[in-house]
DNA sequence: CGTTACGTTGAAAGCTTTCAAGCATCGTGG
DNA sequence: CCACGATGCTTGAAAGCTTTCAACGTAACG
């Protein structure tokens, strides 16, 4: 059982020329690290907000890299309850779980239109085999997931309701900000309320007077689909989380 | 700042003679790999139980995989709230996450008396440039652990007290029966109900009434500072918890 | 203009935590 | 040998946090 299949984009991004390569946190690749990327990447592919990228239970022959927009990805128990697990943004690896289980254990959807780009999963034995540097990167990326998923367990297990959305809004900000997604100065994290009760494993109504809270405060504005952060140094202040201290990283 | 200080262990194990080796679900080594991870491996510590392996905030030069016992890794907010990430049993990896960071960013402490094989950090480099098949093995390993953590989150998330109480006891019951861990047919998990309380993100006092309500249904048994399974089939049904479709796996 | 998606509210019901004790076991010092 | 403190498990009851239920408002869309 394949996923979804998502349209292809009409003329992909030259490695050579990713937007995203330029960005101070990336580290840098050799030449011969370059030349593989680019031939490793196969093509783009562009989602919709609300469409489903990758699905639970199915198995994709593609790994992904996020070249553009936000999306998440989610677990589900067989009676709908969902929990959005983490959000991804450009830069960020999607699929990598499953080339190590055969079959995807979670759910991708996008949260604004995304081009992904899209590589043979096949050939990644021949990145570990010919490039050290980048397979090291994949562990990288893999062990900063696994950071990322302790801080939201303690989130959610032992942080109260405003605690919690104070982090997760937060937490986006942090994400997003040093990838350079604020449009003049303003940040506008394109979720909905349901997204952030699923984050949090509160109910929907439960998130609303949370939120409520939090602009009550003045540390956030609701907008509709979006919240916009006015005060990140409040809100982890009220989370009482430290930030990510992240260093230079890698990308694929 | 630098962890805590353990006792050396008096003769180590060759890892030729690794007793995890010989079971089933470990993939076999090559010579080489075999030849480097003897020479990776500088030693042996020992830790009590109780004993702190690993600390937050602490930059260890070492990485660990645990030989024998078990132990848990864990985060604190500043207030002494605790949150219980995951298990580690026999074969497992511990400190990779300290490679990527810097400084670790959780800590370990052991549940029983355990025995941990050394490795020096910096030789991890050297890994990943000769032994892509060893590479992959740790890739491997940090994506099965985001995949546990992405259960773990749904759990704590989603799931009623009851579930998830259902769901951690089959999670380590699984974990435990695949390494052969269980005594003449009959499984202890070596854990206090504070232990369950700070992995399901409930206070001990609910902690304690819901894991009556699985003895009540004969699926566990409560043992002073342990837990004996009674019913796995049943706290996975309960829990709504298909179990882990895990394959061949490696170990370093 | 009806429908759908998203956000907002009030009130009751229900789940969890907190508070307060109490019991048993175990290791230690007197 | 026994008292005592520490650790771990139990319980009952009140307080508090969250969910559920039920509506309602608005904006976007076909």
């Amino acid at each position: 059982m394949t996923g979804p299949v998502l349209p292809r984009s009409g003329r992909p991004v030259p490695c050579e020329r990713c937007p995203l390569r330029g960005l101070p946190f990336f580290r840098d690749f050799d030449e011969g690290e370059l030349a593989f990327v680019s031939s490793f990447k196969t093509g783009e592919v562009t989602a919709g907000q609300g469409a489903s990228v990758l699905q639970e239970g199915t198995h994709s022959p593609h790994l992904y890299t996020l070249l553009s927009g936000w999306a998440f990805r989610y677990k589900m128990l067989s009676d709908g309850r969902r929990q959005i697990l983490n959000y991804m943004l450009p830069g960020d690896l999607i699929g990598l779980q499953g080339t190590v289980t055969g079959t995807m254990e979670h759910s991708v959807e996008a949260l604004t239109p995304i081009v992904l780009c899209l590589f043979e999963r096949e050939r990644l034995a021949e990145l570990f085999v010919n490039h050290p540097g980048l397979s090291f990167d994949v562990t990288w990326m893999a062990a900063r997931e696994e950071r990322i998923l302790d801080d939201h367990l303690l989130s959610v297990g032992r942080r109260t309701a405003l605690e919690r959305a104070a982090y997760i809004i937060a937490f986006l900000h942090s994400r997003a900000m040093r990838i350079g997604l604020a449009k003049n100065e303003r940040l506008f994290i394109p979720i909905t309320q349901v997204h952030v009760a699923d984050t949090l494993g509160l109910s929907t109504v439960h998130t609303n007077k949370t939120l409520k809270k939090l602009s009550d405060l003045a540390l956030i504005r609701w907008h509709d689909r979006s919240c916009e952060v006015l005060d990140p140094a409040g809100l982890m202040d009220l989370a009482g989380w430290e930030g990510e201290h992240e260093r230079k990283r890698p990308f694929v």
